[in-house]
DNA sequence: TCCCAGGACTACT
DNA sequence: AGTAGTCCTGGG
């Protein structure tokens, strides 16, 4: 997908297989929101507000934004046509994909991704994202952006000494250990988003597990959402649901089975498909 | 009042 | 090795 510089910003001309409304929308991030003309929130460390005209979106940020960043947040090197194509071989993923055309998987910061989905566990959307705000407008930096307030997610070393009495007002019950200990790793280094990046998905999985919190769905999320692995295939209980009634897969086969009918767009397949779930309520009974 | 929500841990067999 | 119970919290 091109993305051009324009004045500012950037500007992505009109395209099917960009939706920001969608991509913002399916659950994979919880600090962007609807405005009248498209959608706004914080990212690395800058308010971003991306607006939908008729000839295309434009992208801006309170402050300059990497052409690089920008490019990778919105996975714009992937070519989505030719794999929602792949995908679509898949009769019983191809309403999902018609019906989610135009997600993609944001490409998003390491330490953030990491706390938002400890949050996320037994967790509904509102809450989390009720909870993630708050944690950043108690330890993260202030902006003031066309006279709104915004609070850029912290980084670890911001966090330095807290403790879970620290994070008491984020009414996080159970989660606020588990929060702790990610950022203690982080910190110490046993937990080090670039050799993460640079193992292979099984490694870097197996790697987050470590952390207390953080079991195989999440853990699949972090790859997912921030260390671009497409292999990865969270499953939550929506998808439990959907490969047991729609693939007639037993629980524990779910993950390798999305191997072999997704292989290395897994990741993507279940985006689709729980973007899809969530909107047609239809594999909701047990 | 009870039950559950985009899980994971712990303490049992 | 595998699996119930349990865990904070707020909304229905």
């Amino acid at each position: 997908m091109e993305i051009k510089a324009y004045k500012n910003g950037f500007f992505i001309e009109n395209n099917k297989y960009f939706d920001p409304y969608k991509t913002f929308d399916c659950g994979q991030c919880f600090r962007f929101k609807k405005t009248e003309k498209g959608i706004i929130g914080v990212a690395f460390g800058r308010v971003i507000t991306i607006e939908e005209e008729k000839s295309g979106c434009y992208i801006y940020g309170n402050s300059s934004l990497g052409f690089d960043v920008i490019k990778s947040f919105l996975d714009c090197e992937n070519k989505y046509d030719e794999i929602e194509e792949f995908l679509k071989n898949d009769e019983i993923m191809a309403p999902a994909l018609s019906f989610g055309c135009g997600i993609r998987i944001l490409k998003q910061e390491f330490f953030e991704t990491l706390i938002s989905f400890i949050i996320s566990q037994q967790n509904n959307i509102p809450r989390i994202t009720k909870t993630v705000e708050k944690f950043s407008e108690l330890f993260g930096d202030k902006i003031e952006y066309k006279g709104e307030i915004f609070h850029t997610f912290p980084r670890a070393e911001q966090l330095k000494d807290i403790t879970v009495f620290d994070l008491e007002p984020l009414r996080c019950g159970y989660r606020a250990s588990y929060i702790i200990d990610a950022i203690e790793k982080v910190l110490s280094g046993e937990i080090d988003f670039s050799s993460l990046k640079s193992m292979d998905y099984i490694t870097a999985k197996n790697r987050l597990l470590t952390i207390k919190g953080v079991g195989s769905k999440v853990a699949d999320c972090i790859c997912l959402f921030s260390l671009g692995q497409f292999s990865a295939f969270p499953t939550d209980t929506w998808i439990k649901k959907a490969m047991q009634q729609l693939y007639s897969v037993p629980e524990k086969e779910i993950l390798q089975k999305s191997q072999t009918l997704f292989g290395e767009y897994s990741g993507i397949a279940q985006q689709f498909l729980f973007y899809y779930l969530r909107y047609n309520k239809k594999v909701h009974k047990s």
